[in-house]
DNA sequence: AATATATTGACTGACTGTCAATCAGTTAAC
DNA sequence: GTTAACTGATTGACAGTCAGTCAATATATT
């Protein structure tokens, strides 16, 4: 019974991946305390010696993955290109990202589970949606936006297409996503008051990721 | 041990009513099902003879209010005001409840548990959208609105607002409710691309709905 | 019409299995 | 020898079960 002491770091770490990838075969409330301790042969004091509760656990792993993509924009925010090239190279990055998803962070989008999803989405809006505003307020000054509320504008979109095209969320019929996705540009356009056609990349990109998203889901089953 | 035997309908209604309340004071998941039972002192195998699993009674309560809401838009929609006059009036309607929040339908509003709004939210795409996009086609045909995604611009509206304004999803602080409310009309005017002021009204309902729910909030403390 | 018998379906509550969380104690590392 | 990482049996709470009870109603018997 030789007992293995490892680095808090890195024993931290190992819970989450495991924990990660059990929420993803089965959802966190499917997912017992003792089926990850029991996976990763641990004691399930172990698990408490790390984090407070179950739900602890939960939030840790949405706040790395925010951390992640708020890095990411930020770093597109900083580029000198203009706002519409930066806003296609936020999405661009988004489903990058779900096209090599074998890592932890990028499986989070796929796990199907409410409870993860609303965390998720207050904190996009509490920090992700503040650095995309820059953006926004860009497009403002170079006169291809013209929303008197971009803080408003932005919060109603994210949220609104998250809830409807994120597949973690609720999978609605493939017809129903072909529709959503063939309007996006425009919406967005009207909602901020863009040039028409500004967005119109947007359409084309999604439809790739659904595809990709999708034959991932069949070679699943 | 007198034992009480009642009609099936009034005793499902009873355990309904009784298992609002006890989600409303403690939340869907911090109620138990023994709590339901104790307060209406049944046997707890009774609760299960009409439910086959707390998560139904949650189903089955969203669903009598989606009835409910979609019945009360259906005679707005039959009525012969304008495109503009019905969506007000749909507005007025639903805050109307929740100045009278007695009985269980309009109390779900209020209860703060996302498992419930979830499933609100979802039932609100599928059933209560398809009946909003019918004023919005009056409008189109009225000329007031001019958007080519009437079901899209719908959707997006009303899952971004409804996340973003309903307290029992999340309550952000009084400021940002307040700069929410106060670009809310103008946000759809945009997405429909209607007439600039045809939405002047709705800060001021949002703003007086608010209060009021402020001010139950403090008594309830 | 009055009484006995059968059937149904609403209701019971002790019970089971599962799981989050605890804690007193143990071992490895420095 | 002290600290920090780790153990795992245990506890308490809860969702859900099930074999059985009882009241009301329907049907048969006198």
């Amino acid at each position: 019974m030789g007992r293995i002491t490892k680095k808090p770091d890195e024993r931290k770490q190992e819970i989450i991946e495991c924990a990660v990838n059990l929420f993803y075969e089965k959802g966190f409330f499917n997912t017992a305390v003792s089926d990850i301790v029991k996976k990763l042969d641990i004691a399930q004091g172990t698990f408490y010696y790390y984090f407070k509760t179950k739900e602890e656990i939960l939030d840790f792993i949405v706040n790395q993955y925010i951390d992640y993509i708020v890095n990411e924009a930020e770093l597109i925010v900083k580029s000198n290109a203009t706002a519409t090239e930066k806003i296609k190279e936020i999405f661009v990055n988004e489903f990058k990202k779900a096209d090599f998803d074998c890592d932890s962070v990028s499986k989070l989008h796929l796990i199907k589970d409410f409870d993860l999803h609303q965390r998720i989405l207050i904190r996009i809006v509490e920090r992700y949606v503040p650095v995309l505003v820059k953006i926004v307020k860009q497009g403002i000054k170079e006169r291809v936006f013209k929303t008197k509320y971009p803080l408003e504008a932005t919060e109603i979109l994210i949220l609104g297409f998250h809830f409807l095209l994120d597949p973690g969320i609720t999978s609605w019929d493939e017809k129903g996503m072909l529709r959503r996705i063939k309007s996006s540009g425009e919406i967005i356009e009207n909602t901020l008051i863009a040039k028409k056609g500004s967005f119109g990349f947007l359409p084309g990109l999604l439809n790739k990721y659904m595809r990709s998203y999708y034959e991932l889901k069949k070679n699943f089953n």
